[in-house]
DNA sequence: TGATTTTATTATCTTTTGTTAACGTTTTGG
DNA sequence: CCAAAACGTTAACAAAAGATAATAAAATCA
């Protein structure tokens, strides 16, 4: 995939949440960067700050933390068509607490955090950007919210029923222990879960 | 407490986002209205669309929400000098999930859906008003990640310890069983977590 | 390919949580 | 002021989850 397809697929997402004449997208287009990564590698890295914004035309990343005893504990995932940042330390520029890794080789468009601002400025495009950035912040403010709904409401089984039922992407590409981690359990227990689900439902 | 006071309070807020000239603040106060809630009516209710985004004066809200078994199952609080909605409801424009009720009598500064919008397109206010509605939502995801990270990498326990360092406010205000479900765990089993915790610690 | 690592399951044991119910205390509201 | 409701704790038991270790299958990669 060239850079020409991967601004296209970028413009096409970008512009399911604001629209752009050519001179707009023109200028916009100016501000991104395109980054490669390998499998394993970081688009972001626990204490330091997050610089970019990203747009991931093709891969996967996933998103974790270690804990104090040193395990790894997978937060979230973010897969081709969707952004991906460490949004607390983007938006805040302070040192990240999670790390963001390639699931495997993974092409991003980027916007650094500097040149964000700059375009939140710019006199031409700022109303607009802002307007984007709002609604990319809603979009994952009430993603958060459902997710802290189900870890208020349910219980670890029930959530993962619920991902069973809608998650089909995230179940096929991940390995279950990251998945346990998702859902806030340990991969033993989801393994138990899952022998007491399939085992009764059939 | 009058509402020149309040929309005093409510400036000094907003403009911790956005600063805003006479001008301009004169426009924007054209699109607030006053709300007041006896104890226990509801800002917002579920299978309702939240038609308002709301900054407290004066007062505390709850957010609860009820299972299937009838039980009621509190999610989260906002207090005097926050904003509260049921954001994904005000955002999408859906029916919400959840119920906010006032735990007393409790004054707002309410924006509604439509107006939000026309000062979202307002030439002279828009650029301003998407900085302001982009900055809080970061703001509460920022809220959220952390929350979520919590949920992942924390034991209910280790979740009321930092409960108890920095939550101060919520903790004196709030009774106990409301304080279980924010934290994700029964009345009962935060009871048993006290009491490790007080038992062992002094 | 063959060795190594990763992954998922299972078993065992301990700890924690959920559930239900009982009990006194406090708060609420008429 | 009094009755009712709400609140927090405790007990007893069941269910679930955590921790650890062993095992086998699958994936990785040198």
């Amino acid at each position: 995939m060239d850079q020409i397809d991967q601004l296209k697929a970028f413009r096409q997402y970008i512009e399911t949440f604001v629209v752009f004449t050519a001179d707009e997208w023109h200028e916009l287009e100016k501000h991104l960067t395109f980054i490669e990564l390998k499998k394993k590698d970081y688009f972001a890295e626990r204490g330091k700050v997050c610089q970019l914004f990203g747009f991931i035309t093709n891969g996967s990343v996933r998103y974790f933390s270690v804990r104090e005893d040193g395990e790894e504990i997978t937060n979230y995932f973010s897969f081709t068509g969707e952004l991906t940042s460490s949004y607390k330390s983007f938006v805040r520029q302070q040192p990240s607490l999670v790390y963001i890794q390639a699931l495997e080789d993974t092409s991003f468009i980027c916007i650094s955090h500097s040149n964000m601002q700059k375009l939140l400025n710019n006199p031409q495009l700022g109303h607009k950007m802002e307007r984007f950035g709002r609604l990319v912040a809603e979009y994952y403010l009430c993603c958060y919210e459902d997710r802290v709904q189900a870890f208020i409401t349910q219980s670890p089984e029930e959530r993962y029923v619920k991902l069973l039922q809608d998650g089909q992407g995230v179940l096929q590409r991940i390995p279950q222990h990251y998945i346990a981690n998702f859902l806030g359990v340990t991969p033993v227990s989801l393994s138990r879960i899952r022998k007491r689900i399939f085992t009764a439902t059939g």
